[in-house]
DNA sequence: ATCAGCTATGAGAACGGTTCCATATTCATG
DNA sequence: CATGAATATGGAACCGTTCTCATAGCTGAT
């Protein structure tokens, strides 16, 4: 069943089905009566070869670091809502954290034309990243990291940490942060200047045996926690820069006899699920992950249907969800 | 760079390149000869091609009920690890729950052989899912579920809940239920069924009012909990379907200042990530998510390389985690 | 009446591979 | 020495579209 098939029943040539299914530049007759048969036969085009001949897939590459994380399920829930409504398919490459393999996927796709464009939700930038992404020759849009000259779609980081740990100053002069690894720029750097920033704002000095830095693991939120507790026993606050690293820290604070939010504030980044869950329930920031999928997709769309080549920025907002661990 | 310039540089007929790349039967110099000419220039056949003529897309279609779930994650881990060493892609199809849609992309996926094979992770089979998965010319996998007739590999759903709540009821003799609705043959039926025997086993009566519905939610495990509080105060254990079911659960009991597990057991499925940061820890199954996910996809790559149209099942194994919400 | 410009259509060449078929060469075998 | 297999190779058809180009009919202006 194939476009020669429906040109004969509707006597016509396949140039003309071709150009109902396309263009128009049909006449009304034919046009009915190229539907008709269609709709008759069931008739759907093969992609693979339009493929071949148009040279677009309608598929779009959706790098992840690792699926099985709140925020990235979020956002890929949202891309691949928007991506469907627009006729196009999710290849999904799941690197594991792994930066080498994220650009091998990169180039990978690139290659060979094998997908229309491509979603980066992205932790870190190596050279090799940079040198990937330029040499690209289909729309990119980063999600999750800003990335100077593409597209590209985050969060607020600064601002939320900023907002929160000033809050949080109000009742608190002891703070700690417990962050990420700063070659994140977003999770690590962006938040932990946010909180430099707040405390300086508001006259609070702060030691650096009262920073530390961790994984994204609850494991190593308990061990910063504890070195903190060490070093800054009269600690009255700790910012972390995500919930699980909150977590990790509440047990920690816990276990050393600190009462939360009395003794200890402690605030977290993300409001997974399990943040508004835990006794006591966390203070954290909530993004709008799914929306910044969608809106990430609804970008790239744009940009594979009419490439201008003008990158565009997109900083989504945030909001500060106050729960028990602050007071 | 087509296979065309290859065949010129290297001397030889694009016959005898493309036989290099696929078969064999070439002879060694010119095996050589176009090697080098590969080598120097860089050239990946066009999988467009290759698949508009041999029928093979290389993509893997999996369809999943919703990506923000922790055995999901770790299933879909495990299967583009697998697929990838393969040479296979995945074209990933998110549901979001809705039945509708799983049978769309079904249709969809096996409509003009977009893909050569599809895993479905499963919740429930109506009649549209069956006369789909039946209609398909393309081998599946079934993730998730046992459907007779069909490869599949799913989770022993039912001894795990079976040992789980004999375990329980060495300390406990009024035992309460929250599951899931029976449509879900998995995590609905198995496991309920499963409770129901192993009381029977030990000579302990549930009343129909201690065992409750509840959907995946955890609000709905506070609900239901409630219920179960109200109409059989004397409760002394709450087994759940999911580890959500019993955080809710959890949430209520402590309301209602029941202490766990000294007055009230209470146990999951699943062995999220929170279960083991709760206080108390949760007693829950840990399932082989990724494992079986690795699994599904060997079962499908072996099926697409070489379909001897015998379905296979494998049914995983598991693992209980006693921890601090059971005594 | 002629010609430019528009609409509508079909023929046929791509797109970049795979694979069937024919043919040529080598080599062992009766 | 003739025959038949096995090994190597090239020619050409084919997969199912899109798209360029040529052409034909029609309209309205000069």
């Amino acid at each position: 069943m194939d476009i020669n098939e429906i040109a004969k029943l509707a006597g016509v040539s396949r140039a003309t089905v071709s150009r109902y299914l396309n263009d128009g530049y049909v006449s009304k007759e034919k046009r009915e009566l190229i539907a008709r048969v269609i709709n008759e036969t069931g008739y759907v085009p093969s992609q693979q070869a339009r493929t071949l001949r148009t040279g677009k897939t309608k598929l779009v590459g959706v790098i992840i670091p690792k699926i099985n994380s709140h925020s990235v399920g979020r956002m890929v829930a949202g891309i691949t809502k928007v991506l469907a409504q627009n006729g196009y398919q999710v290849l999904l490459a799941n690197t594991d954290n792994d930066e080498k393999v994220e650009v091998d996927y990169l180039n990978l796709f690139a290659e060979r034309n094998k997908v229309d464009g491509i979603i980066l939700i992205a932790t870190v930038f190596t050279h090799a990243h940079h040198r990937a992404i330029d040499s690209l020759n289909i729309p990119v849009v980063i999600l999750g990291q800003r990335l100077d000259g593409h597209s590209c779609v985050y969060q607020d980081d600064y601002h939320a940490v900023y907002d929160l740990t000033r809050s949080i100053l109000k009742t608190s002069r002891t703070p700690g942060y417990i962050g990420v690894y700063e070659k994140d720029v977003a999770a690590g750097r962006e938040r932990h200047r946010a909180f430099l920033d707040a405390c300086a704002s508001m006259d609070v000095a702060v030691s650096p045996q009262a920073q530390e830095s961790a994984t994204f693991s609850v494991d190593s939120g308990y061990l910063c926690a504890e070195k903190i507790l060490d070093a800054v026993p009269d600690v009255d606050a700790l910012v972390c820069a995500t919930d699980d690293i909150a977590f990790g820290a509440m047990t920690c604070l816990r276990e050393y006899g600190k009462r939360i939010p009395e003794d200890v504030q402690v605030t977290g980044v993300g409001d997974s699920k399990l943040s508004k869950i835990m006794t006591p329930s966390l203070t954290t920031v909530h993004f709008y992950y799914l929306t910044s999928g969608v809106e990430a997709a609804k970008m790239l769309v744009d940009a594979m249907t009419d490439d201008d080549g003008v990158p565009r920025e997109l900083r989504m907002g945030y909001e500060i969800y106050a729960r028990t661990s602050s007071r």
